[in-house]
DNA sequence: CGTTTTTCCGTAAACGTTTACGAGAACACA
DNA sequence: TGTGTTCTCGTAAACGTTTACGGAAAAACG
């Protein structure tokens, strides 16, 4: 059914060499041939076979992202990831690149996908997301000279990769700035327990305003919990039975969040009038909760363009004239204001 | 780097068909012999170069799903399809194939995607989403005798594929059974306005049922917009508005229906008090909305599972011994019972 | 012990490309 | 006309596998 570059040389009385030089847009190949060629090409539909292509230039045009959900995310998973994957997507298509999608058992680590990933030199490159602080995948792939990305920032691997993150230090930094100019002295954070590195770049931010403000940090009022509802919803009390009542609460991630004001709600706590609640991370449903939650968002689409680009840039088959060049970005989030603060 | 076959030949001074054959558990290699390659393969840490497999054996082992956004989807994709991922992507992942996700451009018909995944061999099968009720894509594939199974039927392509949808037309007969039984008589039906089949399911229940109860089917209360918020926002009025007010209706989309209750709030009237809303197809936003928005609510994840086994079941390659079947299945949904009815 | 069968392995072709190399023809130049 | 250059194309190797085929050695059989 598929015809291939013989049937093409064929039908041409040319030889298959030619042929593919004309299609590459190889200079040595006459004007009136690659023409004919081309219109052949059309008339026969040929397109070249991927295997092929791949196995003789060893690049198999295709990238690999890594997604993980959380453990615990059982119905709906990370509604965060599909904007980002769009973004991604669009660039790499311009380059004709595919978009091969990993994903793990939820909770299960991902080591194993990975590495095959690599080994059978399934893909050029590798995304990584939800990286860890300390991140086997990142070491791995470095130790392997396999090429990759990361959404997100990591302790591991050094400054070779590029790496795009949000940033949640200056998100947590200005969450506090903003509750302290409205009156607030006593707010607590709520972040997941995990290894998931913008847990601590959130806190370091937390701490920063505190100090700035002249404000203790006081140890009660930081707690983590599971990275889901019932994370946030049984982590919650706890902030709110420390001796001293917070009165406002932040929030490291959406689920949290909704958990967390599930747990306030039957303590008779309203946030918006009783607490103030800011989430980092802004989610739809940030948007129609009841109270709508205050939230910093970050440009999900776009970032997805971005680190394709950073990824292509650090490739060498990929780079601009100046050679391949490891960039790492860190991008703002955006305040969006609601009822809850 | 990577080790080849050749090299772990040179290694174990043999043939590399005879390690080729000893990977992959042909008979006739001595017992020992295989022993001694695997272990070999261990040590040097040998996996087969895929593309290499892909050539000779002429698949891909992968398998491509078509995801597209739908026009003015800007910020938040489709959380629907992270679970139906989730489930296909592990399927597929027991058998080793991987997954390849294609996203056409907002708005943008997917065909030259699909025919590039299909000319070039990218993929062994391809699985479609958003099936419209006539759907080029189906046609395209099927003329070219291309694998495919489609999330949601169609009216394309005759009963050649293997195909899973939800059952609409029963979700919409239930919707109004269940608005009915609770003393609702002048019940609106809003669907989206494009080719999608789903539409047309849910309101073949939707008559079916309004039937069966004696009542009239009012086209002033039934009406098309835009697939997303803003659509279900300017729609929702234009049912409001007819002679005879309804007191019910049934969204045939998350996101139209929280455009239209935005609408239903600027006009004073409050969902769960002064009309019944239901909801076709659940997401997380129905469960945090306020009120909270009584849903239909589909198994996605084991659909995705299904699905997957589903198209195997219908490939030469993976069938099991019967030869290959083409199964269709139609999944009922549950409902959600929440305060908006 | 001779013959047949079985066991095991090496050889080589094939999958569909791309590309280094070289050669013939055409052309330019003196 | 002789020599060097340019243009264009064909040849063949290479990428890393799998697998059909055949043959040598070993085993089984009479």
């Amino acid at each position: 059914m598929a015809s291939s570059i013989h049937d093409l040389a064929r039908h041409l009385n040319i030889s298959i060499g030619t042929v593919s030089r004309a299609l590459n847009g190889r200079a040595d190949v006459n004007a009136e041939t690659r023409q004919r060629v081309l219109e052949a090409a059309r008339k026969l539909n040929y397109s070249p076979n991927q295997s092929g292509r791949s196995l003789r230039q060893g690049a198999t045009r295709s990238i690999a992202f890594m997604l993980q959900p959380h453990p615990g995310d059982q119905q709906y998973g990370e509604p965060f990831f599909i904007p980002f994957l769009t973004g991604l997507q669009a660039r790499l298509a311009e380059h004709e690149l595919d978009l091969m999608v990993v994903m793990g058992e939820p909770g299960q680590y991902q080591q194993e996908r990975l590495r095959r990933v690599v080994e059978t030199r399934r893909a050029d490159a590798v995304v990584l997301a939800n990286t860890r602080r300390e991140d086997d995948r990142i070491d791995y792939l470095s130790k392997a000279g396999f090429p990759f990305a990361t959404l997100g920032r990591s302790q591991s691997g050094g400054d070779t990769y590029p790496s795009l993150d949000i940033d949640f230090e200056r998100a947590g930094d200005e969450a506090v700035d903003r509750l302290v100019a409205r009156g607030h002295r006593r707010i607590a954070a709520i972040r997941p327990s995990l290894d998931l590195n913008f847990g601590y770049l959130f806190l370091d931010g937390y701490r920063k305003a505190l100090k700035r403000h002249g404000i203790e940090v006081d140890p009660g009022l930081i707690a983590d919990g599971f990275i889901n509802e019932t994370g946030g919803y049984q982590v919650t009390p706890r902030v709110m039975l420390s001796k001293d009542r917070p009165t406002a609460i932040i929030f490291n991630n959406d689920a949290m969040a909704l958990g967390g004001c599930k747990a306030l709600a039957e303590m008779g706590i309203r946030p918006g009038h009783d607490i103030a609640v800011i989430v980092i991370v802004d989610t739809p449903l940030c948007r129609y909760f009841s109270p709508t939650l205050t939230a910093f968002r970050p440009a999900l689409e776009p970032m997805g363009r971005r680190l394709a680009e950073m990824l292509l840039a650090s490739l060498p088959a990929h780079a601009g004239p100046e050679g391949p060049r490891t960039i790492r970005e860190v991008w703002p989030l955006e305040l969006v204001a609601r009822e809850s603060d």
